[in-house]
DNA sequence: CTGTTCGATGAAATTAAATTTCAATTTCGG
DNA sequence: CCGAAATTGAAATTTAATTTCATCGAACAG
């Protein structure tokens, strides 16, 4: 799984011409080691904790290239804040997220997906691409 | 249908001790005769033209309490511009984008709301908001 | 109508986020 | 190893949004 994406990753670096770092490889480990959805912010003090030297401008340019080859992915539940989760070697997913204690569920459901096509479809469009959240209180909030 | 929204921003006011002003009269009358996704900097603009001592901090401001009255809806068509859209006395819509023109249309389906319902109760949550979005190409941009 | 009170306003200052600049450094093919 | 070209980190810049504050105006009692 981080294999394929590091393949991924090396394979996107030489198409564009661009270099294989020490920086890169690094923030692109530590981003394919944790299992959370993690603001620019949180990725660095992470990456900060194994090498004191990285810049936060790094973090924000790499970033920027694993969603660009695919291996990240920019989510936003809301609240306007940029957020970044595996994109490389997962199947497409959705977000339940409940509005009182902010954990978030991962939907994946072949209904909703077909629905989204035959909307699409109806209005005479090719769907690339969709986003979809769902907010709501869980179960324990609730009460 | 703009009676109600200026209405509703009134009682709105009121309940909150907040004061009828003339800056806030007229930057909701221009938001309601508009018919497009404008953003902050759209709508001040339009407004200025009416009234050029109005400031952008009043827009921001009034805005964000048509936000709050429910009057008003931010939109985030991916590309990380706010925008806003009515939303008092219009039924729920979600939107079909194209990446290539930006043209939107707004899609009313029951099916997608029930089956968002039913994915929301499967795992517990009460569903309270959502937010979906679906890009593609449309008819035009695809030749 | 006043006059008074307290919220509203606009300009400027501030804060915060993201991007750009640039000199020094690193990568990598030869 | 060398040198060209990309990369880096810090600082500067840009941009967006919020806050501050002196003045203004809405609302309401009298
Ligand atoms: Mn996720
Ligand atoms: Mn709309
Ligand atoms: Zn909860
Ligand atoms: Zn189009």
């Amino acid at each position: 799984m981080q294999k394929q994406a590091k393949a991924v990753f090396e394979q996107y670096l030489s198409k564009k011409n661009l270099k294989a770092t020490h920086q890169r490889n690094l923030i692109l480990e530590t981003f394919l080691k944790t299992e959370k959805h993690l603001t620019h912010e949180e990725l660095y003090e992470i990456v900060k904790k194994k090498d004191k030297s990285i810049g936060q401008t790094t973090v924000y340019r790499t970033l920027k290239l694993l969603v660009e080859s695919d291996i990240a992915r920019e989510v936003d539940f809301g609240d306007r804040i940029v957020r970044y989760e595996h994109k490389c070697c997962h199947i497409h997913h959705d977000h339940l997220i409940c509005m009182h204690c902010k954990k978030t569920i991962e939907i994946v459901d072949s209904q909703i997906e077909e629905l989204q096509e035959s909307i699409a479809a109806k209005y005479g469009f090719v769907l690339v691409d969709h986003n979809m959240s769902l907010y709501g209180i869980c179960n324990d909030c609730f009460k």
